[in-house]
DNA sequence: CTTTGCCTTTGAGCGCACTCGAAGGCATAC
DNA sequence: GTATGCCTTCGAGTGCGCTCAAAGGCAAAG
């Protein structure tokens, strides 16, 4: 391995799925990152400290985020959103790193997830048939 | 207000929103409810000593499910599953004790909360693309 | 009568995911 | 220069929602 690490090409169709805005600056301050993704600082500074993200610092050791940088932190949020734990994310992209190998844990993990994801799914609508009755109820429009 | 109290009747249209079983007995243990409503007998009790049910006892002392009470359980699971916190339903639960003059204020809370679950379904639909994604990638059937 | 097992109460403890505070560095404005 | 404001690190603190432990009561089984 050389000093400029070896990375993978970034996969443009989960770059897409994940969102980001299409005139993405190269490299953003940890305000800018914070702005676009949702997260506060204080979290993108947390989820370095724990290892799920690897930010690059500018001259003055400021943190400077690049499309990549971008999209884990969109994607983490967007496993965290649907409940995943973090040390489930942790683990997964420890699994990443370990190599192509890992691919069949990885299948399971997001597999199991996706049940999750449905359960929950299944939760908010029936969570949501009783609001919505509770909205006609009391007299509001319940139905949008 | 006479020794046994009056209660409104139950609202047989949300009851049958919150799918309890037809053939419910009459009375529950804790551990029939627990059962019944996925709660642990800890949260059970936890949800009465903070005031968000209260239930009778029978003659040894025992916690005594009602239809009412099993009612309100999922009432109040279905609320904390869509990520209402305790406080709101609490709040929500007085502004039922305080009468009809509180309506409006239930109407507003509702409609904030169904607003939020609208959010949280967004939400889960984007992290299902992406968990669906990566299942593909990994080589798994993601669309069932 | 004793065992077993579920029940009671109360207070304390825990895990998670942040969230904040203190102390200090860099850089642009005045 | 110095003030302003965003940035840094690191350790500690917070809030929520349970979750558990201890000490003891009730009651059916053996």
């Amino acid at each position: 391995m050389n000093a400029t690490e070896v990375l993978e090409p970034i996969d443009r169709d989960l770059l897409c799925l994940l969102e980001l805005p299409a005139d993405l600056p190269e490299q953003l301050s940890i305000a800018e990152a914070s702005e676009l993704t949702g997260l506060t600082a204080h979290t993108l500074r947390y989820y370095e400290r724990i290892g799920l993200l690897d930010v690059r610092r500018d001259a003055a050791g400021y943190r400077s985020y690049d499309e990549r940088a971008m999209a884990r932190i969109v994607f983490i949020s967007r496993l965290r959103a649907s409940g995943m734990p973090i040390g489930t994310i942790s683990h997964y992209l420890e699994l990443v790193l370990e190599g192509d190998h890992t691919a069949p844990q990885r299948l399971a993990l997001m597999q199991e997830h996706r049940d999750r994801i449905q359960r929950q799914l299944r939760d908010l609508q029936l969570a949501l048939a009783v609001t919505d009755y509770k909205i006609t109820v009391y007299g509001g429009t319940a139905a949008p």
